[in-house]
DNA sequence: CTGTTAGCGCTTTCAC
DNA sequence: GTGAAAGCGCTAACAG
């Protein structure tokens, strides 16, 4: 906007010429010497066009190198055949495994898939989920337990929402599909205290839903055989480490440590290793998630594994469904199962 | 489109109560009793609107949750005010960690990022590259040496793009930023040298730029040390493991090992675990990129760090560069450093 | 089978 | 100050 107009103009068009300008239908119609309406028609497929007129429009575009512009198409539409998926971990591997398997799932819908990352702090999670939804995506969804569900129904209003991961209550007019936590922590107190642990502590850092399951999970289970709970609540600090110290948690000599996930029981691994305890013959570790943290840490990290590619076609499904029409909500559970490896043996 | 007429506008009807039409300029400019331009104007704050009018108009879109509708926007803007990100490797945390960089720098520069994942076999990146430009994003940064120079190039007709990392040869028309791999290579060198360190091995599985650009760094430093280089290069399979068995690698009888990457460092370390291999004191290991796995493993990892942050907040100055007009092509080359821990300490 | 026409929601001259 | 009108690229009636 500063210099003459000659200026401005002139730099115009040097760009203009670096980035040339996409073709449209009409320039296949012209150049096919047709309407744009049966190019339209023709590159949908539509019958009704002539074999031989179709071919041609489609040679045409080819040459031309033409592309659908799919915000024009999506303005008429009402479809993008997008979906997002909004994330608030990028660091937990667990989160991004899941991702993957909603993304599988949506390609072999032929939808293809955005993910937009929030920081869990205020509205950040809100507003890149309403930046996505600007684009008039299909659907979203979140993977993500610090998702507010009075912002998920706002959210929904724009557009069907599933939830992967827990929420404290089904949140009215959003799907929901998760692992069962309160059994998955069953497994885990089974599989300690066959292995013959009785003071086996439960590490949680989260006060989160899904944490809260398998918290309430695992109480049930050391009741049901007869053992004590014992749980340490720890906070993480920004920088990642858990606060306070894992050494004060460890200090009342527990032969068993279930953490509320991979990540948190690959922090007690480091901590058994910076300490010199050898697991699992001075301290059993568990974790949550079955993650590529866990397949990765040394001992090899026994783990509840939940049934990540399941739940990412399913997300998918029902968010296909929502689309579709349908008005009632659901909210699916999968079942988790263990995974025994180095960190807690088989007995 | 089955059915009579009444079925299908009552079924609409119900859905369309569950999810409510939004509001347009239109209802704004009949509520407040203008006309739909002047609401345009108000709302982009263009000045020559009554002040009292366009507290009005304002006022109305808060009250009836208007959002404006960006792909009608961006229909005529020909500007989406959003950068995509193409990854290949979700579950490579450095990558993870370079977007979040990425990320950061946009919020700051108000645009939104979006992240689409590809796989790196066939076209698939490509496809995901163009469908994701297919929203009419204003610009693009990859972050995969995986990507085709001519793939690049003929995306780069459709929107600038940035490549993190590096190529071969740097592709005309694209810009890139990366990280000097030579000079990390001759600092691990520098490094394991002056630890007393002489069987050193250099081990990679890859044959891509940025894996090329360190060995030969490796090459040159060994050389200008005195040393004898020794390179294996393995292979990765499908399930992520390194074929063939590092055992027959590590069998020579070196005293350190300088991996191309954290990742493959992380193998090495798993490795001397498995087999009962002192870290540093029978083998010292370092890696490459100081991604959450140099910090994670243990014993913990040293290893090159890229400066992750400068290279992503670069990245995003030379997209909008590059919107705003730039025409010459700019390569970017910023200094890793090394960071020291416990897998090859301080001599 | 083919062409014409009217928008989708928004921005932007250009008159009033 | 304000409004009318054209048009971004595409789809979908509807007439020929």
């Amino acid at each position: 906007m500063e210099g003459r107009k000659g200026d401005v103009s002139t730099s115009r068009e040097a760009a203009a010429t670096a980035r040339r300008k996409r073709p449209t239908i009409l320039d296949i119609a012209e150049r096919a010497g047709v309407s744009k309406s049966l190019v339209s028609l023709a590159l949908r497929n539509d019958l009704g066009v002539g074999v031989q007129t179709r071919e041609r429009i489609l040679q045409v575009a080819e040459e031309i190198g033409y592309r659908p512009h799919v915000l024009a198409r999506a303005l008429r539409e009402r479809r993008t055949m997008r979906l997002g998926v909004a994330l608030t971990s990028l660091e937990n591997p667990y989160h991004t495994e899941v991702f993957a398997a909603v993304e599988d799932a949506a390609d072999g819908a032929g939808l293809s898939v955005l993910l937009a990352h929030g920081k869990r702090a205020g509205g950040h999670l809100e507003e890149r989920i309403n930046a996505l939804l600007d684009l008039n995506l299909d659907g979203i969804v979140v993977i993500s337990s610090w998702a507010d569900p009075a912002m998920l129904q706002t959210v929904s209003r724009r557009a069907p929402v599933v939830m992967i991961g827990r929420s404290l209550e089904p949140v009215d007019g959003i799907d929901s599909v998760n692992n069962d936590d309160e059994a998955g922590a069953a497994l885990v107190v089974g599989h300690l205290a066959a292995r013959g642990h009785s003071k086996i502590l439960h590490l949680t850092s989260s006060l989160r839903p899904a944490g809260l399951a398998r918290r309430h999970g695992y109480e049930a289970a050391m009741r049901a055989h007869g053992l004590e709970a014992h749980i340490r609540v720890l906070a993480r600090t920004r920088g990642g480490a858990l606060q306070p110290d894992l050494d004060a948690a460890l200090a009342d000599g527990y032969d068993a440590v279930f953490a509320r996930n991979d990540v948190e029981a690959a922090d007690v691994l480091d901590h058994a290793w910076d300490h010199g305890l050898a697991v699992p013959t001075d301290l059993a570790v568990v974790g949550y998630d079955d993650s590529m943290l866990a397949r990765r840490a040394r001992p090899r990290l026994t783990s509840v594994h939940q049934p990540r590619q399941a739940m990412g076609a399913r997300a998918v499904e029902l968010l296909i469904e929502r689309i579709d029409g349908r008005l009632e909500d659901r909210h699916e559970v999968l079942s988790p199962h263990l995974v025994v490896r180095e960190s807690a043996p088989q007995a």
